[in-house]
DNA sequence: GTGAAAGCGCTAACAA
DNA sequence: TTGTTAGCGCTTTCAC
């Protein structure tokens, strides 16, 4: 594979002269732009990106740390982060499948090496300490959907509370009072402030949700199958079901349909994040929608920042949810 | 940040052996490492991958260029690639947005400049010929989803014409002989396979296909939408209809939800791929299963196989698609 | 088992 | 506007 020495004896230039015509082309004469481009179509010659990273000390790059690609949250969440990120003529480079601690390690490591301008972290089950600890260490990592304390300028999260509070007060709304909960892991703070908020807003109501109509799913469709199930054969009296996400609400709707109960009219469904499927899924879902693109927007532009040297100094707003009502939750009379 | 010299500096040994560390432990003493594994540490050393890179002309990384990441169809892909080019100790770099030939191109380019050591290409809507000259300029290209004609050892692909007839007779099967299709862009030749012996098997029944009841579409969901609004407006006596993908099936369907129309009482729809949430929504969707994770499979083992430098020199089986039998396709009596 | 030294292909002063 | 040159941080012979 030719260089830009060959390209430059070629053109009867000095390779310096090469570097320019792909990095500053302005400072070049014409005529010899010309000629240079003719020599690298020619030789077929491809700059080697490795050199000139190593070279400028520059990778124009951002990694982006998260569970799954493939899941309808996460895909436009990475679609998002990728055209911002292109926008400035930079690229994205991203790992998945890191959801231990050590996995995150794994994936920051490889980031790392690759000598990102910024990382964007998605925490997945890491704690609080761990990932305080990994903000400490790593001043150009930004971490979404959780606020890590001590860390709220480079942390973009969604306001988790209000969201549980909206779910509660249109179940309460609409008349139930059994109400059942398909969570996530316990140890998930996400989880846990909207599940938190969820519960004081049904109490304040008078409407109590005791331990046992609140079951800890994964945040995956197969453990909202399974949750439903177990809630559905301890509580047979529920009337709702609040999902902690609409892929565990999808899977707890699959579990309904195989199972011969009709949602809504035996049994209410309200989900979390209102990721495309929600709509097109029938009944169409109930959800709280958690704003993924601007999530991601945010996160995009924090992460270039940083990527240029700026420090940030204001701590990030939070997100605001919504409620999306649509067939999954009946009113009952 | 440090670089192996620190690190050598640190742990009094050379930087040959720091790097030997990293690339051969086996061949350094013990203790020799150990304290060479403390320098790194508390250096909070990450190896600079671009020089390891640069140095050594191997870069351990395949490429993948697709058109999209989120879509239902391609995430799986994409995991599965990425776990079979991990599972070798490589790592997967992806380009998406790339349908134009232009695009694809640019994707190209950015492999070639990463200097992966195989790259696999999804066609998009690029012609034989357009793909012919890159598989003729890039010897580590592989193309999946396509078979280019003089370069089948480099291409998997499924058998749509397989898949064009079990659509068209289970239709057959069930009586209908009114039948629509949503079709892919009569430019894309795997669209135009599975049509072509899907008209051919219907006229082999005594069925005809008029061109009045193909309509053109662009195998994304809101195409589907449209499409069928379209086909359902101009040609309200059909009984089923073929769409060439399950996205643009589940837009079908969305449509006749909005218009009022029953599947598949009032219509019946059947898809192609069978992908996640074809067994979700509901009516659970009839297709032909595209088995995905073995093209993913299969381009990976190709793919490495050209990383190594082999050579192939067998053409490639085409995968084959099975019936999905589910409930949008209504049997006539 | 370890070290010295010559690159890998490019960028970025600095000179001319 | 163009060329000279000294690295960037690592790998990899080849000696020892």
């Amino acid at each position: 594979m030719s260089t830009i020495h060959t390209v430059a004896a070629r053109a009867g230039v000095s390779s310096a002269t090469v570097s320019r015509v792909m990095n500053e082309p302005h400072k070049v004469r014409e005529a010899t732009r010309i000629k240079v481009e003719l020599a690298m179509r020619e030789l077929d010659f491809s700059r080697n990106s490795f050199a000139a990273s190593l070279a400028s000390r520059r990778s124009n790059c951002v990694g982006l740390v998260v569970s799954h690609l493939s899941s309808a949250f996460f895909a436009p969440l990475v679609n998002e982060i990728e055209e911002a990120v292109s926008a400035v003529g930079s690229y994205l480079i991203v790992t998945c499948g890191k959801n231990s601690e050590e996995e995150v390690a794994g994936g920051l490591q490889f980031m790392r090496q690759r000598r990102c301008d910024a990382i964007i972290l998605y925490p997945g089950q890491l704690s609080d300490q761990a990932l305080a600890e990994i903000l400490l260490g790593n001043p150009q990592v930004v971490v979404i959907h959780r606020t890590v304390p001590g860390f709220a300028t480079r942390c973009v999260q969604l306001d988790n509370h209000t969201g549980g509070r909206l779910a509660a007060e249109y179940l309460l709304r609409c008349g139930h009072h059994a109400i059942g909960v398909v969570a996530g892991p316990h140890s998930n703070p996400e989880s846990m402030q909207r599940l938190s908020t969820f519960r004081d807003t049904l109490q304040a109501a008078g409407v109590a949700l005791p331990t046992e109509r609140v079951i800890e799913g994964s945040f995956h469709f197969e453990s909202g199958r399974q949750c439903m199930a177990e809630l559905w054969t301890a509580q047979p009296a529920l009337t709702a079901v609040f999902c902690l996400n609409d892929q565990m609400a999808f899977g707890a709707l699959n579990y309904c349909r195989s199972a011969g109960i009709d949602v809504p009219s035996q049994l209410s469904l309200i989900g979390f994040d209102d990721v495309e499927y929600a709509d097109l899924i029938h009944p169409r879902l109930t959800t709280v929608h958690h704003p993924v693109a601007a999530l991601a927007r945010t996160a995009a532009q924090l992460a270039l920042r940083l990527a240029v040297g700026e420090s940030l100094t204001e701590p990030q707003d939070l997100l605001v949810p919504h409620l999306v009502v649509r067939d999954s939750v009946r009113t009952l009379s």
